[in-house]
DNA sequence: AAATTATGCAACCGCGCGTGC
DNA sequence: GGCACGCGCGGTTGCATAATT
């Protein structure tokens, strides 16, 4: 780990630290205390800057220091505190004893923010997330399932599995509208957006008309997604979701009922679950085992 | 089993701020 | 006011290790 030993032109020492090296450091600042950083490597008989010293000291040496995995209490605490303060990282390590900015900030980097992420949230803003990063990761799971729906040999399977496709993208469509209207003034949420890559026409004006509307209110034919979206205690949600729906059973013929850009808007029979839609990766394996166990079950039954 | 890719994290770097002259 | 210096912060790097192919 760490840098290749070196120095540089000064002849300075760089690089990861020896134990030699930081029993001299802990020796000396035990006694004296560190004073002057810049002072310090020549009094102590190191053969380093004086920022490297205060780093190693700081970051690793200093006797207080907490080591070892983070608790979810921290975690929550730094998420919160994030929200508040951004990338002040050192604030943020003044309300975790015993951690430091730079371990903080290496947690935020290699795991909080990609949590974040995933649960649809913006790792900036701490809201959710309307970009069209979010959007392509979501119509590439959709993508994923119309992958395996072109795998079918039998019709009726191929039926039912682009019906659930289509509520599927539905859905999809709803909930980054929804995460839109709740950004005031979305600057994605342009006419050219929607037409284009929701695939909605006569949008005219929608940017002005969402301020204070829910999406139902502006496109009717959503009106029976929004009724089953609920704010979730999960923190883990795949990307298909922004909003959290709760898990509750809904038949998937309610979501078809109003979603008039469904080609067939004929109802299906099998029972859906939100839960199994959003507690779950949207992986190849899990869409394959979705459809085949429904296709086996009661797919079989609507011709 | 070997090669490749992803991840974690200690350490470095540049910049801005505060202080003293 | 302007300059020099020291310090601390946040962003980034690059290596070791883990995971995947």
């Amino acid at each position: 780990m760490m840098r290749t030993p070196s120095s540089d032109e000064s002849g300075l020492k760089k690089g990861p630290w020896s134990p030699e090296e930081d029993k001299i450091l802990v020796d000396y600042i035990q006694k004296h205390g560190h004073g002057s950083w810049r002072a310090l490597p020549k009094l102590a008989g190191l053969n380093r800057c004086g920022k490297s010293c205060r780093l190693r000291w700081t970051n690793y040496l200093r006797p207080d220091i907490k080591r070892g995995k983070f608790s979810d209490e921290e975690e929550q605490l730094i998420i919160n505190l994030h929200a508040v303060l951004g990338n002040k990282w050192a604030a943020i390590a003044s309300h975790l004893p015993g951690r430091t900015d730079n371990e903080i900030k290496n947690l935020w980097n290699t795991h909080l923010r990609k949590k974040l992420l995933q649960m649809g949230l913006d790792p900036v803003t701490h809201r959710p997330r309307t970009d069209h990063l979010n959007l392509l990761t979501n119509l590439q799971q959709i993508l994923e399932a119309a992958k395996i729906v072109s795998s079918f040999t039998n019709p009726c399977e191929i039926n039912n599995a682009l019906r659930l496709h289509s509520d599927v993208t539905q859905l999809a469509k709803f909930q980054l509208l929804q995460n839109m209207f709740a950004t005031p003034s979305p600057s994605s949420l342009t006419d050219g957006f929607l037409h284009d890559v929701l695939g909605f026409n006569q949008c005219n004006n929608l940017q002005n008309l969402h301020d204070g509307n829910s999406v139902s209110q502006i496109l009717p034919n959503f009106q029976n997604f929004e009724a089953i979206q609920q704010p979730s205690p999960s923190n883990s949600l795949p990307n298909l979701v922004s909003a959290s729906p709760e898990r509750s059973p809904v038949k998937a013929e309610n979501v078809n009922a109003n979603s008039k850009e469904c080609s067939n808007p004929s109802s299906t029979t099998f029972e859906l679950t939100w839960g199994d839609f959003m507690e779950e990766d949207a992986t190849d394996n899990y869409w394959k085992g979705f459809i085949d166990q429904h296709s086996n079950q009661t797919w079989s039954t609507v011709q």
